[in-house]
DNA sequence: CGTTATTTTAAACAGGTGTTTAAAATAACC
DNA sequence: GGTTATTTTAAACACCTGTTTAAAATAACG
């Protein structure tokens, strides 16, 4: 296997168990059971392999994405927001066959990207993959059209809350769910729960104000 | 001022920004105009001036959240589930009294520790201050009672990360939507934004199956 | 005032960080 | 096979990390 793979796979699974900032190049170069200035020779900084790990999994991603929500717009029947949330479950599930655990490393990655890197990851992805994004909007727009713009914003940014830090902490949760519960459950089954809330979260009644008396 | 609450004010709001790992002890005692070493003189270690941090805020919020929570609790009517997530409102918006932008600054802390640590906050919280937790389960058991102990524990969750993680990233969001919707909104109008959402994700229908042909 | 606590200070500590260097090893190509 | 490219390697780089030390400054108290 080449070096370079050897690298994004150590990474990803580190940076998503321990975030960007707490994982050294050590760690991963060690793990790689590859040479410490590896990383800086095949990707230049550890701010470019934090990229590239990204870029694996949303190259892999963002066309089944785009073609599974373009699919939804386009269909004869008005579509519920739950049919435009259950979009993104064959695509997330099919990492697991693009890499072990790839999908709850993927999300994991996510939500560290999220709150880690002070924004860095949101402007990545809203830059290098718009298209994932204006489908959903417009998915959504068509299930709830009377969802004005800034409420539809705002519940989106909710619904990306929910589902990158569930996954963040998907492990633990698990763990603790089948201690409490005796119930088996793996990503896909946390997947399946948060889709009913999610979509009924967005799917939320429209307040008349949104001023509170402070 | 003294020392010790000079440090505690500059480290709550490096944290809330740049994380527990991503904010040095030199960071800190320097914005505070104080000796790097008063740190572990007062504190003993990074560890226990994290604690102390969210110490500072759990101790004046918990008392009000619970007297709220149980208030709804022991209330005549049977409330409404978002009754119960109302409860936590003004709490909340008293941290802005108890300290300059004290709510978003606790919520972006909660968020931080979720992810940061590795589950070293979510252990601390549960068992320092567990009441919460127990008042807050009760009153969701009495305004939506069909609901299994399993769900309610996944929607919990999954409300706690939207909370916690539009929190942490609410000063971005809120610039984005002045930009985009020219409408004044500050942290109490998220607040009133998310409660909604939560409120019908937790009152979602319960499906009948979690398994998915995977 | 003098004496004991308490707090502050500058300096050093040992260890970790990402990155660079120049030599050694391997691969590619004619 | 000989000569370039490419890749790997160990070592060092400069800097940052949390923590400790012992002396200096301040406060508290009889």
């Amino acid at each position: 296997m080449k070096t370079k793979d050897k690298i994004l796979d150590s990474a990803d699974v580190l940076f998503a168990n321990k975030g960007f900032n707490g994982t050294s190049l050590r760690e991963i170069t060690s793990q790689a059971n590859v040479n410490l200035a590896a990383v800086n020779y095949h990707f230049g900084s550890k701010k470019e392999l934090i990229k590239a790990v990204m870029s694996r999994y949303m190259d892999e991603l963002s066309p089944q994405l785009e073609s599974a929500l373009l699919s939804i717009c386009q269909a004869e029947h008005k579509p519920t927001l739950h049919e435009v949330f259950s979009a993104f479950v064959e695509p997330l599930l099919s990492l697991n066959e693009f890499k072990k655990n790839g999908t709850s490393t993927f999300l994991q990655l996510l939500g560290r990207g999220y709150t880690d890197s002070q924004g860095f990851l949101r402007w990545f992805l809203t830059t290098q993959y718009p298209n994932v994004f204006t489908h959903f909007s417009k998915a959504v727009k068509i299930a709830y059209p009377e969802l004005s713009s800034e409420d539809m914003f705002w519940r989106l940014h909710f619904t990306m809350g929910t589902i990158v830090f569930t996954m963040s902490s998907s492990e633990a949760l698990i763990d603790i769910a089948q201690n409490d519960f005796d119930n088996k459950l793996d990503i896909a089954g946390v997947i399946a729960r948060v889709i009913p809330y999610v979509a009924a979260g967005v799917a939320a009644p429209i307040s008349k104000s949104y001023k509170l008396s402070v």
